[in-house]
Parts: structure tokens; C-alpha cells; sequence
DNA sequence: AAATCATGTGGTACCGCTACCACAATGTCC
DNA sequence: GGACATTGTGGTAGCGGTACCACATGATTT
């Protein structure tokens, strides 16, 4: 491993100007610029990013929290972070908090010990404290579906609300005549306003019910059981919004199980745009959020941030999409 | 962010006590360690992994190289990778190389340089040239899935071809007279021996032919065009044994679009042992790899290495199991 | 009694880089 | 022609640790 030193010395210059020549700061002679660079070239040198964070204090790393990189949302997304990382010469760290907050700030003080330059966190447990405690350590951030309960927060989200509202119609477009929803954890704010988004579409129908309203996981058996719940409780439903894919594949199981008919009977319409989606069949129609977007977007202003630009602490929240596919597709 | 200079004018004492009380290492009197355990609680001192990773040229971060996390096959991996790496202390970085060589070079340069400690590679491009060099910039590192190709590696793998024979047997098992094998990509030495395995147990066999064996790409699509191969070449075919359950699933899509009973008129049986497999329905026997397992044993062998022990640089094959489900329960 | 050893502590030269300061040598302006 | 930029370069003090060496003390050995 060569060293500024080595390069220095070969090119018969002072560590000052190669570093200068390194940082393009300063005055070098284009003639010794060149000299260095043919020195480093020669020995392959390439600056220690480590010895450069114990100066600057920024490492070029980034992390990712996540609740847990197994569900299948994420993947989608850390590929989109670490795309973006990459090409602008960062790695990324991941994390998985499993919905913990002690292993989020444990995760919080571990990063800061490495002098990460930058977090983005796409997990739901970041709170007042933790948010306050990064700004005062004056760490760069950005997080991902939080609702903006504090100042001071880049929010990058996609629009739940609207997109339950366009999954709501999209079930009455195709002939849907009661329609129930699954919904997530309500602590989690994306969970929350898809429910919100529902009830908001439904509750002037005479058909409407809060029973109509079941509870899940935000996991497959969570939208198992809860659609073996739903046909107890209504058996004449016909169309069911399920507050994300995962659930609704779960639901779509159950459904098949029972011999029902999907969509003809009863169609389905899920939340996300996950993969997951296409892979069974009848294929999933969903309110697609743009997840790598979502990802490339987070990644790009927490970089931006980290460079020093000013970018502005507010939400950019993203448009979802209706993807019609086969299980709300009724035969005529 | 308090220094070790901090904590030794707290304490009372030199740099040097504090650095040994930190590593444990030399003579401390109890009672000094006692005050600069006091100390280093008062000020909240945390060591600078960075500058600490300056001197030992070590930073208590393995990277995990793989092609794509949007496989399914890899979040259970990383998983597994972060929850060990965690538990001793190491932070992970990941970088997708999809299968390039050159990204992968790309990324071990930049973790040289970021004086990674070690490198778990999942990923199916390493090649001598790539393990000759770490062996000589001396980073650590455990291979996944790789043949024993070249001396000096650490390998993780399970046993693609006992596993591939389990599969065929379970399908003439449960009654298959004709079984046929979608492949994926013969650069990567797990197709390669699931091929093997699947050749060896069905050569004998009277129905036997080469047109029995279709490529795929591993990937959703690839198994679903495969199946419509399959299906034009034999459509007497009642068995399928399908490379991955990736595939698997793509062709259980294209047989229920094909209105063909799964599996009372074709059975089917993937391999990879991941989520997606039970996401389906049918639900999808397969042989399970012992995914987390490999992962856990992977990262524990690295930090093992990275942390000085011996570890024979063999290969370390796990066994894998048939999980039966209903993809091939025929009703009777 | 001298030599040796175990215990305990402090001083400081690195690790590889950046940032700041100092110093020259020119060029430019009034 | 002196004041003042502009351009170009070198020296070096950190950044926050670790590791090695030096040194002091009291105990043990010979």
C-alpha cells in the first residue's frame, strides 16, 4: 500500500502538494500536477479513506436502518440506495432494527463511533429524542414514511392516503359492491393513513361497516388470518383493499383455500408494487409506491446534505400508481 | 465527543492507562482502572473506531459482496450476516455486483481501502486472479457456493447434489413417471451440480432423454418460459424438478395459466428453501438450503479469521432437506 | 548485596492524511 | 519603485488512537 508519502517522494514534490493535487484545492503547476499524477499512477496509490476520516471526520459510508432486510420491501429499496451510493463513490452500511428502538440507538452510537457521514432510516422508531440527539451530534439524515412530528427532518414518502383512495375506486371501477380492508400496525404512520385513505372512501356507503375493517401484521399470515376473519365476519364481501402486498398475498391464499374465486368473487387489490406481486398467480393488482425512486431519492439528498448543499427539510412525498393486474381483472 | 485525552486528565493519569484499561492489555492497578472506568463513564467516552482502525489497519466492518439483494435468496442471507456481525461487534457494509466481475473488483479495491477487515463473497465471480490478490493485500475472506477451484479459500456451501437426488426421489416418491429439470446457469457451479444431481438419479431410466433438461436464468421469468418449453416438448411430463424456487414459482405460474393441475397432474419441486416458496399456492415443496445457517456459519468463520484463529481453509458443506408441501402432494 | 523479575505508569513516535501557515517568485497597480 | 495580489510550493501540527520503550518500585532470587 502506497502512501501520500511514497508518492511525494517519487514525484520529488512535498506531501502538501500531492494532497493538493488530490483535493484540487489550491495552486499545483499543471506541469507538477502532472508529475504527481504519473507518480500515482506508477504506484497505484490510492488515499486511505480511513486515515482521511480521522481528519474530516466524514468516511464516504452511509448507512441504512431498516426494519429487517427480509421483508421484501427492502431489498427493493437498499438496492436503490446502494446504486446511488456507489456512483457517487459511498458504501453503505445496513442495519436491521426488527422495529426496536434500543437497536436503533444502539446503531445511532455505533455509526457515530465510525464517523459515518450519513443515515437514512427506513425504519419506524425514529423519535423526538433520537432526532434531536443526531441533529445535536450533527449527523445528516433523511427518513423514509415518517410522518414530519419533528422540524428538522428531509421525509421522503409516497402519498398513502390517496393511493388507498385510488385502490377504493379501483374496486368500485371493476364492480365491487362491499369492499373491506386489511389493515397494518397502526403505529406505523404509512399503515395508518392507507386506513385513513379507506375509511375516507367508504363511509358514505350504505354498505359500510367498521367491522369491515380488519387488523393485520404487515406479514403473510397476518393477511392469512385476517382474511379467514373477514370471511367469517362477511361473506358477502367482494372486494377487499389489503394495506400491503405482503398481507394481500397472505389474504389471496386463504381466499383460494376456501375455494374462492379470485377475482371473480372477490378481487384483491394490494399495496406497495413489490415483486412478490407478480410472482403468484392470479398476479396482484397494487398501488405500486415507487420504491427504487423512493430509495434513489433518499440516498441522493442524504449526499447532498453530506456535501454541504442545502437541501431543504421538508417532504418529498411521491406519487403512487394503480397497476391493474389479474386479481381484480373480473371475467364478463 | 470526548477524546482518550479527556478521560486520562479526568482520570489523572497518561494516555497510555487509559489505552490499556480500553484493550485490557499490560499491568493497571485496579484501583486506577476503577478511576478511568469512572471517567470514561462521566465523559461518555466512546473510542474512535477510526482512528483506532488508522493504527490497526483493522475497523470491525465486513462487507458482503453479492450480485443482487433483490433476490430473494439474499435477504435471508444478509440477514443471517448481520445478525452474527452484530452480535460480535462488526458492522456490515453490501454491494451488489451483479455478477460482474469488474464491480466486484471495483468494490474490493475500495474496501482495501477503507481497510475493511474481511469479506464474505456470495457472489459467483471471484476468480484466481481476485484470490490471489487478497491472499496478498491479506483481507480475510469467506466464499459462498464457490467450488474449491484454487487453494487458500474458506467455502460455505450446502450440497447441491445429494440435494438435487432428494428431489428426484421425492418425485418418483410420490408417484411421478416422467420428471424433467429446468436449469439455470451453468457459470454458476450450484446449477451446475443440481444438473448433476438430477442427470445422475433419472439416467437409467427408460423415459429418460437430454430434451428432458431446460435452461432457465434463475430468475421468476426464466422458469415460467421454461415451463412452456417443457410443456411443448412432453406434455406428458408429471414431475418437475425445478433449479431454484425462483424458478419454480415461474413455472408453477405458466402451468395454472395452462389450467394444469399442480400437483395432480405435475408435481413440482424447487430448491433454495425461501420465503417465496410459501407465498404461492400451491405451496411449494422444495429442497431447503440451510440458508440462515449458511450465512451465521459464513460470517462466524470470517470473524473467526479476522480475529486471528486458524481456520482450515476447507470447505464446509451443510446439508440441506426436503421440505414436502402441497406442489407435491398428489390427491389420491 | 547484587541481580533479576513482576507490576505499574508515563512519554512519544507513528498510522496517512488535511489544513493552515510561511515563504518565494512573479506580475500589477498607482 | 514600493505595495499588494496572484501563483506555487514546502513544513508541520493535529485527527484519536496504539505500541513500544523507558523508568520506578517492591519482591524474589542467587
Amino acid at each position: 500500500m502506497a502512501t501520500i508519502r511514497d508518492v511525494a517522494r517519487l514525484a520529488g514534490v512535498s506531501i502538501s502538494t500531492v494532497s493538493r493535487v488530490l483535493n484540487k484545492s489550491g495552486y499545483v503547476n499543471s506541469e507538477t500536477e502532472r508529475e504527481v499524477n504519473k507518480a500515482i499512477q506508477m504506484l497505484k496509490y490510492e488515499p486511505s479513506d480511513v486515515a482521511r476520516g480521522l481528519t474530516n471526520k466524514k468516511t464516504r459510508t452511509i448507512a441504512l436502518i431498516l426494519p429487517d432486510i427480509v421483508n421484501p420491501f427492502f431489498p427493493e429499496l437498499s438496492r436503490a440506495v446502494e446504486d446511488v451510493a456507489r456512483t457517487s463513490g459511498y458504501t453503505v452500511i445496513f442495519g436491521n432494527s426488527d422495529g426496536q428502538a434500543n437497536k436503533e440507538k444502539a446503531y445511532i452510537n455505533i455509526l457515530k463511533q465510525k464517523y459515518i457521514s450519513g443515515i437514512i432510516f427506513a425504519s419506524h422508531n425514529l423519535n423526538r429524542d433520537d432526532v434531536e440527539y443526531l441533529q445535536k451530534i450533527d449527523i445528516p439524515f433523511v427518513v423514509l414514511d415518517r410522518a414530519p412530528s419533528q422540524e428538522g427532518c428531509t421525509v421522503v414518502r409516497s402519498n398513502n392516503f390517496e393511493g388507498a383512495k385510488l385502490a377504493v375506486q379501483h374496486l368500485l371501477d371493476v364492480g365491487c359492491k362491499k369492499i373491506a380492508h386489511i389493515y397494518g400496525p397502526q403505529e406505523i404512520n404509512t399503515a395508518k393513513d392507507r386506513l385513513s385513505g379507506y375509511e375516507e372512501s367508504v363511509k358514505n356507503f350504505k354498505w359500510y361497516s367498521p367491522t369491515l375493517m380488519v387488523p393485520g401484521n404487515f406479514k403473510l399470515d397476518g393477511g392469512m388470518n385476517a382474511a379467514h376473519v373477514l370471511m367469517e365476519r362477511h361473506p358477502d364481501v367482494d372486494g377487499i383493499f389489503v394495506g400491503n402486498d405482503l398481507m394481500a398475498v397472505g389474504a389471496l391464499k386463504t381466499l383460494l383455500r376456501l375455494g374462492i374465486k379470485v377475482p371473480n368473487q372477490i378481487a384483491i387489490c394490494g399495496f406497495d408494487g413489490i415483486h412478490l406481486a407478480e410472482a403468484v398467480e392470479p398476479e396482484l393488482t397494487t398501488i405500486a409506491q415507487p420504491i427504487y425512486e423512493m430509495g434513489a431519492l433518499a440516498a441522493d439528498l442524504l449526499i447532498k446534505k453530506i456535501e454541504g448543499a442545502v437541501v431543504d427539510n421538508r417532504i418529498y412525498e411521491l406519487e403512487v400508481k394503480l397497476v391493474p393486474r389479474a386479481s381484480t381483472t373480473k371475467e364478463i
